[in-house]
DNA sequence: GACTTTTAAATGTCAGACAAATAAAATCTG
DNA sequence: CAGATTTTATTTGTCTGACATTTAAAAGTC
């Protein structure tokens, strides 16, 4: 492990990140065992809680897991898909409801990913996807549903979408940009006529799926898009025109 | 902000949490103060070196951001799309790196993703972006240049195809899928042929993209994704042929 | 009024201690 | 000797108290 010049940063913040390299770099391997935070602390020449604050950074980024006890530590952790994932939305959903990020914006990007998974999923998806899009779809025609919920639930329809394509890589990246709209999503009021036409399109959408047709899916996916656009301005426009009166 | 019920795990981790979902929830609003850590500790009825754990870990993530001296202390972060770029290319490049993914799977999914950018970027990208692309293009003509230059340069024209398409959002998706390979692409030996076949597909792309021309830059980006598996799986055989004699 | 000095508040760091968990070693028991 | 039990040592988690450093605002000076 390398040594930090004492010029720049917080000592915690330069001990995390040469340990931070050192995962990277391959020098530590995953299931490794860290040095103990006393020898860690001798090595670095600084104190226990200054490691420490280190480890937890590290930890926060789920770079390594600690375990009490003897024979105990810290340890280099295999990142799984799972954690990322986590990790994933968590900061996409910051992003967008940090920086002012346009509903359109964010409704195109999000498509645009999708219908990139959509011909992979019409030709992998599983039994199990079609079961989980058409139990969410059917979910959605219950009646005392809240926004919320329905929401939530077209979520659900998306994530078993791009998870049909049957690509870990795939899903990580699009479990970003689908579940970071959810709060964007939820600003809107669905009326009955505009659940019936989602709940339209999911149909054609799962129908073109298990037909294996990827250009149905992409057309479906466009039309879809065009509407969550059109309920959305409705929506500022709606709210416009209230605040102005 | 809420307490912690003490039944469970790291104290420091509990606040880190707590302090987290305040911040999500909107309690805590970008640039504000957070209470001092001594009124932190006072509040979760812990001491100083915890409430610091736990103030690391939200550092780590981005979340928060401290400041020393008279009227310092730590702040709600705005989330950049800098900072998030980075956070997403370091958990791409472990989550490839440690998961044992094939280089088809990552390949899929990173040519799936730039597919979907392409039509956007044909239509919307700068002057400068068709500069940077045609840049780096030339500089892949040069002879003298190393494997893992090629290689970072091929990366530059697609990150430059990706932010063509003008979505922040898109580019923040793509930063990881793009980048994340590059440590794979780095395995390859590009001869001289392969080279020029690569740099005849990156004019054709910037050609179409100037055009306007999705479709073809579409189809241009299948040919390279096929080519770029193909090379792959030459240089797995080759060593594995090594291997065996 | 403008400049300098002082002060106070906050984070950064250190040292030493104890608690709690845990695995391995030592001991005891049949 | 085998197996269960106790002891011990190691390591992380947490606390207390202190000092260093940075920084902005208050106080003082000309």
């Amino acid at each position: 492990m390398k040594i930090d010049p004492k010029k720049p940063a917080d000592l915690s913040a330069q001990i995390a990140g040469a340990i931070r390299d050192a995962i990277i770099g391959g020098d530590l391997i995953v299931d490794e065992r860290l040095p103990s935070e006393a020898e860690l602390a001798d090595h670095f020449n600084v104190s226990r809680p200054t490691v420490r604050e280190a480890l937890k950074r590290l930890a926060a980024q789920s770079l390594i897991r600690t375990q009490r006890g003897a024979s105990g530590g810290a340890f280099v952790n295999r990142l799984s898909f799972e954690d990322a994932y986590a990790q994933q939305i968590t900061t996409s959903t910051l992003l967008l409801s940090m920086n002012a990020v346009s509903f359109d914006t964010a409704c195109e990007a999000r498509f645009a990913l999708e219908r990139a998974c959509a011909p992979l999923s019409a030709q992998r998806r599983s039994a199990d996807h079609l079961a989980t899009m058409r139990a969410e779809i059917h979910r959605q025609q219950q009646p005392g549903l809240t926004d919320e919920a329905f929401c939530a639930s077209d979520v659900a329809v998306h994530r078993a979408l791009v998870d049909g394509a049957g690509n870990p890589v795939l899903s990580y990246q699009l479990a970003g940009a689908v579940e970071a709209m959810q709060p964007l999503m939820n600003m809107i009021t669905f009326s009955a006529r505009s659940r019936e036409e989602i709940v339209a399109m999911h149909t054609e959408l799962t129908d073109a799926i298990e037909a294996g047709d990827g250009p149905t899916a992409d057309t479906v996916l466009v039309r879809l898009e065009d509407y969550t656009r059109t309920l959305a301005r409705n929506v500022m426009a709606a709210r416009a025109a209230k605040a102005s009166s």
